[in-house]
DNA sequence: CAAAAATAGTACGAACGCGTACAATATAGT
DNA sequence: ACTATATTGTACGCGTTCGTACTATTTTTG
């Protein structure tokens, strides 16, 4: 079966969104992973490592360097999580919430045209597709 | 329009191929990237840096580094390219070659049985949508 | 309760990935 | 021919990504 040619419209795609996407964020002074976490972290009380990281998709690993330039640049803090000594709760400051107000829904709109264009029913069919490509994937790898 | 869940299979859908991919590859001792120079360089007779970037879609600054790390593993060579002294013409060594033949067929053969689960059909399906979807990001960004 | 196993986050090294700047060479335009 | 422009690849810095190892805490278990 020759998959190769689905594989690598996966890749293409993708590519081109975070191209697109990526464009758009730089300009606000941030980058995409930067802009995620603070995207998460937008009407919340403030979040674990772990829990920005489900959100995020990205490894605990990763995600303190992330944290930590989003800490010099005094968007997030980190504050000791008084009921489990081993977690930190990350908060938006004020400038992080001032950012978060303004660049996310900018974001959507600037995202918005891109995904209109395809229209509601593909994309349902789309991510419908991928979430089987994903699953295939998943189960494959445990077996 | 809410495009944020199929947005967000996207990348999860990726990410979900890339570990299952670079699973198997990080145990020939290669990574992704290598695996896919040496995978497009196979049955050539040798290509130019931007003509690897254009199949492989890395962008030449980062070429650069994969094939340095290949050179130091003796699995490429760079040669002049008589024709344009700018260019340079990128070959397998024998070691690479056998690489080639060995690692390549293997990971066809490790990546089926995943898109097998999915069937023909839907793997077209994802192939047209995710096409579909790649035009409207590239279109947008145009205009 | 004490030892073992799980969990949260950080530290670190290797490799990507991208944008920018740059040197060498080719190609066009005049 | 000569200059302006485009193209090829490298150099470099910043940020991300991952795997692995490690410390500090829970949580589980015997």
């Amino acid at each position: 079966m020759d998959f190769l040619p689905a594989l690598r419209e996966l890749v293409r795609t993708y590519q081109a969104f975070d191209a697109f996407s990526g464009q758009h964020i730089r300009k606000l002074g941030l980058t995409m992973s930067q802009f995620d976490v603070i995207a998460t972290l937008g009407n919340t009380a403030g979040m674990s490592c772990r829990d920005i990281g489900e959100k995020t998709l990205m490894v605990k690993g990763t995600l303190t360097g992330v944290l930590d330039r989003l800490e010099k640049k005094q968007l997030i803090t980190r504050v000791e999580n008084p009921h489990d000594k081993r977690s930190v709760l990350v908060h938006l400051t004020p400038a992080g919430q001032r950012i978060f107000e303004d660049a996310f829904p900018a974001h959507l709109a600037y995202l918005e045209p891109a995904f209109r264009r395809l229209g509601k029913e593909r994309l349902d069919t789309l991510q419908q597709e991928l979430a089987a490509l994903r699953q295939a994937l998943e189960q494959t790898g445990k077996s």
